[in-house]
DNA sequence: ATCGTCTGTCGAACCGATTCGTTGAATCGA
DNA sequence: TCGATTCAACGAATCGGTTCGACAGACGAT
């Protein structure tokens, strides 16, 4: 079932065949019509590989996500799947590589064996090897997040600083004197995980210019991480009435922690984050947030993709996301004691 | 960077390095070294295309999921993750195919265009015309799931059948009297889902087992659907105490129904499901289910699939799992009015 | 009648690996 | 000292496509 088969069944030669099917010279119609037949009969696809290795390309694109899988966000769900639909809707395939260092078989295979054009990696650090790794190899990527160095690479990111600065905000002017950051793991920002730092920044510039207090806590991205967070809050800083988060996954810990506490929500205390609409959605109650678009970043980080393939060295480029946060119903005035 | 380069730059034959790398004939340990520090040196890999093209196998897996814009449940969200690891462990890359029918582009191009030396297919129905596909196009494959010609595939699947008599079983032991089924939509039944067709066979036998009353529901995969479904549950059938489920998707929906009713779980309504583990963990109350082992399910698909391709006529095996019920908090005695 | 152009097709080279058959040198036993 | 054996390396063929240069025949212009 290879081309010669072809050529051979519709009498012509192997070369023939290959214009017909590109259209890159002309070929009678005639002879055209009688090698569609045959290819259709037999059914006959090109080896993706012999035209790769000729082609010197794959058509086939990598997506880096966090090792361990089990625990991706929903947002990352999200956002991978957008980019799947992205890459189908141009007929390039996908290659997952679940890998965090750069010594990671599966990053390094895909990366110098060149079994793909070009790559987006996920959940980016501030200093990140794989970015390293990528640029001494020549491969095209795009990341999710960017690096300490934003101007050297293409990038589609959310702007968490200004959108926890948005929390903030509203919270305030929801007569909050006492906010609560509760923020991604110690060790990703020990990592220097991008969004972390930034969220601490928009959360400290927006506290100070409302002239709320404002303490920041670090929690793992899980349930029962945010149920112990959310206890010590309280414990700590009786105070505090309202939480902004970034960590979508600590928050049902967060909600049975108050839930425990008495503290009703919206109506004892207030949270306000960022996350995917459709989680926000779902949580109970309907989480005020700003809706991450991972769809539209997704196909985002593919357009950029391909155009960075096509041409290398063109300036790099870079998108700034920052939606609006949508009110829904878990935020409200601050409890005034009766 | 390829193979005749490093020849020439260790002063060998590109056979040798080939040789030294492979192991495959005796090549000595100076030459060995000599020619290891200039692939080192280089970083050098070998072409992946080149390879696959020689070897007529390309060292990776096709993963099917359910087109991208349907949203993937958490429990599948698992499996692909645990799918993932799997074949990382055995250094295999994984292409993604987000893809339903047989037409699909991107399904064909892994097909056809071998891409990939086996693929896993998620979600069959009963009748699959990918099977079909896969059977025709001799590409070999595991399915997660079964379709109504089980002898004849590879899969691995979770006896839903099973799962939800346990539930029945345990609600009746509950002194639960009339209880619901929440299968999954009506289209996919119709489509000839077999989970769902599994579901209703298993319920069915269960209740009669029991004496206990039961009626199933049809109901999309997501919350708002769920929320509607038990709203009409409780319209339509009052007496009902209790819902069995293997739709995820609905439960959040399906509580905020109950809630709304002022039906407490566990206290007034118990529900018991087939979920993963994480999600039955998070879910509030903590639900009631059997754990599905997704993550085992995928290292077990990724087994069978390369077993499978070492030998592809050897007879189909397959694997169906029933994993017990963790009691957790979403069941309880049947309410006694005072 | 001759030359140039255009069409449609063919043959051969090439992409980068693997692998088989061969060969030259070293080693060994008789 | 010679043939047999082993060791280490080489050269060429091959996988299945794409693409470049060549070329035969038809056609039109001069």
């Amino acid at each position: 079932m290879n081309i010669g088969e072809i050529a051979r069944r519709s009498g012509v030669s192997r070369s023939t065949v290959s214009y017909a099917l590109s259209g890159k010279r002309t070929v009678s119609e005639a002879t055209r019509r009688r090698i569609q037949e045959v290819i259709d009969e037999l059914d006959y696809r090109p080896n993706a590989a012999a035209r790769a290795l000729k082609e010197g390309r794959t058509r086939t694109l990598g997506l880096v996500i966090p090792p361990a899988g089990g625990r991706l966000t929903y947002m990352q769900l999200e956002f991978v799947a957008s980019v799947l639909e992205a890459a189908a809707r141009v007929d390039l395939d996908v290659l997952l590589s679940p890998s965090g260092g750069d010594h990671d078989r599966s990053f390094e295979r895909i990366v110098s064996g060149r079994r793909v054009d070009g790559v987006i990696v996920m959940e980016i650090r501030l200093e990140d090897p794989r970015v390293t790794r990528l640029q001494k190899a020549g491969m095209p990527f795009v990341t999710i997040g960017h690096t300490a160095q934003p101007h050297e690479t293409c990038w589609v990111d959310v702007d968490y600083a200004t959108l926890i600065s948005r929390c903030v905000y509203h919270l305030a002017d929801l007569g909050h004197h006492h906010i609560a950051l509760i923020n991604r793991s110690a060790e990703l920002l020990a990592a220097g995980y991008g969004p972390g730092h930034r969220a601490r920044e928009g959360f400290t510039a927006a506290v100070e210019q409302r002239a709320v207090t404002g303490v920041e806590f670090c929690c793992a991205d899980d349930a029962p991480a945010g149920e112990a967070c959310m206890e010590q809050i309280l414990d700590a800083h009786p105070e505090i009435t309202a939480v902004a988060t970034i960590n979508e996954a600590a928050l049902p810990g967060v909600q049975r922690a108050l839930e425990r506490a008495g503290l009703d929500v919206p109506g004892r205390f207030s949270i306000a984050g960022v996350a995917a609409k459709h989680w926000a959605e779902e949580f109970r109650p309907q989480l005020t947030a700003a809706d991450v678009p991972a769809l539209e970043m997704g196909s985002l980080a593919v357009d950029l993709l391909i155009e960075r393939i096509a041409e290398p060295n063109a300036a790099p480029k870079h998108r700034l996301l920052a939606p609006p946060i949508s009110l829904r119903s878990s935020t409200a005035p601050a409890f005034a004691a009766p």
